[in-house]
RNA sequence: GGACAGGUGGCCGAGUGGUUAAAGGCAGCAGACUGUAAAUCUGCCCGCGUGAGCGUACGCUGGUUCGAAUCCAGCCCUGUCCA
């Protein structure tokens, strides 16, 4: 481990509008921001070897508490040497909290004050997961980038419940804070994150945001957005939800998202981005290209002898033709799912580094007028 | 030549008097997927019609019946075994 370099230290390199150009010095490397980071839920990015994922240009992976805590379990990953040995990715790792799970697998969880029990989906066996289990579990997996266990809000809450939800995730960042503090040599290399709540409304987003401010943390997530309110919604709250954030912190915007919600968020002043879309997409048949995205199983493609996106440099596109993804995806092979997600985090990663080139240069915003120009025009 | 078994929608296959345009699967045609319970899920899938509906349909022909994919007769075909 490089002793020299920082724990964290997040540095803006040029501003263009809102959008900022940055990096995140920390001691397993650095990340470019704007970043895109691929979802590595269960210590793989689907269907990709690591090399490959660090090969398109991604600084920076999820792994998920909730996933690795029931499969190998934490303690299991420690035993082995720590996340990043055990799949062979030396980068940073950021590990979400489960608090993701506590909306997705609710039909699933028991919740509390004190925190939220699972029932594995798995063996259906109970497992408790408070802040202060999460905050172990992340530091058992030697977690760069350790988020702040909350509670997701679902989509349609009622102002109460949006608030009481809010509420509830302030006060389990603060034992977030208190329990990643607790494990000083871990605390001592990375970095925590608290997590914006409150659902669509403006006051809620600015009250939660002042309390992890009070907090303190190293990075701000903007949490709660793409569960189902729609781009228009969620760009309403990303106008201010990132003012609501400190200016020198980095902003990260959980779960997002398709391309041209990426650029939005971009040029309204959001640093990182997860998604699974890209992975998850590419494996069930649809590619993201330049003109839109596009499903490569439909009988149009068949015989279509061109790229995916003929401007793209990835393996699939400057090896294989559309006709040929058809058919591996079509006949369930293996190798139809590892090319269209290579093509697909590639065309992310892409997207990223030439937004981070526009931002430097001062051109985002024409940047972005042509690629949701073409992006929009859709069907290829 | 004989004995069994069987012939159902593109394929496989359930159905043994009405609630059957006919389960289910596959194939096919589309769609969805946003801090991954997902190499998953959803819809459509005889013809015409936007639709109510109409027409045609369970090897063929005829019969029984108010009513047949289902029961009866003959024929044709397929598989297995026997000669």
């Amino acid at each position: 481990m490089l002793q020299s370099a920082p724990r964290f230290a997040f540095s803006i390199k040029a501003r263009d509008g809102k959008a900022r150009l940055g990096e995140i010095a920390m001691q397993r490397g650095t990340i470019r921001t704007p970043a895109f980071m691929p979802v590595g839920t269960a210590a793989t990015v689907k269907a990709m070897k690591p090399q490959a994922v660090r090969d398109l240009g991604a600084d920076i992976i999820l792994g998920n508490t909730y996933h690795l805590m029931l499969r190998p379990g934490a303690e299991r990953v420690a035993r082995l040497g720590g996340l990043h040995s055990f799949m062979d990715w030396p980068h940073p790792i950021l590990t979400d909290s489960g608090g993701y799970q506590v909306m997705s697998l609710s039909a699933l969880n028991r919740m509390s004050e004190d925190g939220v029990e699972f029932r594995s989906h798995l063996d259906g066996s109970r497992h408790m997961l408070t802040p202060e289990r999460s905050m172990e579990i992340q530091r058992l997996l030697d977690s760069d980038i350790v988020m702040a266990f909350d509670e997701c809000t679902p989509n349609g809450a009622s102002q109460e419940e949006a608030a009481r939800s809010m509420e509830r995730s302030m006060r389990w960042a603060l034992r977030s804070r208190q329990g990643f503090d607790s494990g000083e040599a871990h605390a001592g290399r990375a970095a925590l994150f608290g997590i914006q709540q409150g659902a669509l409304d403006e006051q809620l987003r600015g009250q939660s945001a002042q309390q992890l401010i009070d907090i303190g943390f190293d990075g701000y997530a903007i949490g709660g957005l793409a569960v189902g309110e729609g781009q228009e919604a969620m760009f309403g709250v990303l106008d201010y939800a990132p003012g609501q954030l400190p200016e020198d912190r980095p902003r990260y915007l959980m779960g997002v998202g398709k391309p041209d919600d990426l650029v939005g968020a971009v040029l309204r002043g959001v640093d990182m981005f997860d998604c699974v879309l890209p992975s998850r997409s590419g494996r069930n048949g649809q590619a993201f290209t330049r003109s839109g995205p596009l499903n490569i199983r439909n009988a149009r493609f068949a015989e279509d002898q061109s790229p995916l996106d003929a401007a793209c440099r990835c393996t699939a596109c400057s090896r294989f033709s559309r006709a040929y993804l058809h058919h591996l995806v079509r006949a369930g092979e293996i190798l139809g799912a590892m090319l269209m997600t290579e093509h697909n985090l590639h065309f992310y990663q892409d997207l990223m580094a030439n937004m981070r080139e526009a931002i430097a240069r001062g051109g985002l915003a024409d940047f972005a007028t042509g690629f949701l120009a073409e992006y929009r025009a859709g069907r290829d």
